[in-house]
DNA sequence: TAGGGAACAACATTGAAGTA
DNA sequence: TACTTCAATGTTGTTCCCTA
């Protein structure tokens, strides 16, 4: 039975499609929203490409800004993620290769001034509890993602997108324009390769892996909202 | 030219969904 | 509930290509 009053939808309900119209409106709890679904995946993947936690950060912020200001090019064919995480890779790829004569300079000063190779991901692990347990999981999850960071770039890029951010073999293909045959392979490589650097009972941490939550997930939102703002007219 | 790595192709395995 | 089917994924052998 219907009563005829029409219901307004909860914004959490609302697909991608319905978040988009609303943001292109500078709706902007719509685009809060859509930067709080997909915070983690655009950080990881920018990671995953990048390996330096304040350039990810930048990545993600380009990537919305990009896309907030060219809402107009999503029509709706492929899944807003999927949109966000092309974006957000042809820009850490971008940046990768204006960078890259220096990368192997600083890299080699890291080693020296510390003795051992860098460890990027600062640990963010949940802190309550029992300390000591809290420190194990930071530890072991820091060893985890230092064994990928030494991945090699295109190992890495497709297990991230397949492991931790368990998008499809499909998905991960269409994604960085290769065969999905390739993308399994990649993969198979890359689990064979971390298993050489880990302990088997390690694996169970794997999907704590590149946090991206909290205090920096919301200062990336305010901080994209912001800059929004700024270019209003 | 040999060796190593990447890509390809074929086959095996797994798990979800449908059906009797 | 057991069985079947099929799609997705994993594994492995082969081929190709690049580099020293």
């Amino acid at each position: 039975m219907q009563s005829g009053i029409a219901v307004t939808p909860r914004l959490d309900d609302l697909d991608d499609l319905a978040l988009v119209e609303r943001a292109r409106r500078h709706d902007g709890a719509a685009l809060r929203l859509i930067m709080e679904r997909h915070n983690r995946q655009l950080y990881r993947v920018a990671r995953s490409v990048l390996r330096e936690d304040a350039e990810a950060e930048d990545v993600v912020q380009e990537t919305y800004l990009r896309a907030f200001t060219h809402l107009d090019g999503f029509r709706g064919e492929a899944r807003l993620a999927t949109w966000l995480t092309r974006i957000a890779l042809n820009e850490a790829l971008e940046r990768l290769r204006k960078r890259r004569p220096s990368v192997e300079l600083k890299q080699i000063d890291a080693i020296n001034e510390q003795g051992e190779a860098r460890v990027i991901f600062l640990p963010t692990a949940r802190q309550e509890g029992d300390p000591e347990a809290a420190a194990a999981r930071a530890e072991i999850r820091r060893l985890i993602e230092r064994a990928i960071d030494q991945l090699p770039d295109p190992f890495r890029i497709v297990f991230v997108l397949r492991d931790i951010e368990e998008m499809s073999v499909e998905a991960t293909a269409c994604q960085l324009g290769l065969r999905p045959e390739t993308v399994k392979t990649r993969l198979h490589r890359a689990r064979r390769l971390l298993r050489r650097s880990l302990d088997r009972t390690l694996s169970n941490a794997l999907t704590d892996a590149f946090p991206f939550a909290g205090a920096r997930c919301a200062r990336i939102t305010q901080s994209v909202l912001d800059r929004l703002d700024e270019m209003k007219p």
